[in-house]
DNA sequence: ATCAGATGTTAACTTGAAGCAACATTAAGG
DNA sequence: CCTTAATGTTGCTTCAAGTTAACATCTGAT
């Protein structure tokens, strides 16, 4: 990640709470299944040190050793729901009569947040 | 992602399909929310590119776009459940009595799979 | 139909992710 | 305990992820 000072480098606090707390389900997966962080590697296809950054929740390692993982645990299905847009609650209360495929509504719609 | 033929480079197709959903499903919620990668991606702190990418589900991008992603647009809760040992039924089943920091049990556990 | 903005594409460049090897440390099991 | 395997750590090399910029192409709104 050449630019320093982007989000795998410093994330936000949510964000890294977020990628330790799945990183840990993971290595916990891993050890009910009583298989070491080098044959989840093999299996994943990666190298040890890859699947060491993931139970950390390293946030610079590229999400298909993470989805990767979890494929090869039998966890693949806990994806689905992620962003599931017929759960996205608030996403369909905006969504009124409209499903534009490119964003646009007005010049400028909320510059700040 | 020096050595070429990684799980970045060609994963496994239900790996593949599952993070083309989720960059999917992040689409349509930015689309919902009537941001567009640009603007999405400066709150995630990465080009617009990298927006791209997520939403195309590119296996190569590091996780903490993804992540990101969903945190920019309220949806990083549904990240809580991804291998939830409490609800890992197949890792449950496995462990009884038994919950040890590293993996052992045999020397050959099960080399094949 | 036209215009403006969003998205796709390409190219050159920089930096760090991932691979590998060797060693240190820790913990499981007898 | 004491052995052995699993995990953590460090240093080095390589190659691609991410950045920026410029241009092309679509799409939505007027």
């Amino acid at each position: 990640m050449p630019n320093p000072t982007t989000i795998a480098t410093v994330p936000p606090a949510a964000v890294e709470a977020a990628l330790e707390r799945l990183g840990r389900n993971i290595r916990t997966a891993r050890l009910r299944r009583l298989l070491t962080q080098a044959q989840l590697a093999e299996r994943v296809g990666v190298s040890r040190f890859v699947v060491a950054g993931v139970e950390q929740g390293k946030p610079s390692t590229g999400i298909a050793a993470y989805v990767g993982a979890l494929w090869a645990l039998g966890l693949l299905e806990d994806l689905l729901p992620v962003a599931d847009p017929s759960e996205d609650a608030q996403g369909m209360a905006l969504e009124r009569a409209r499903a534009p495929k490119r964003a646009r509504r007005a010049q400028t719609l909320d510059d700040d947040f």
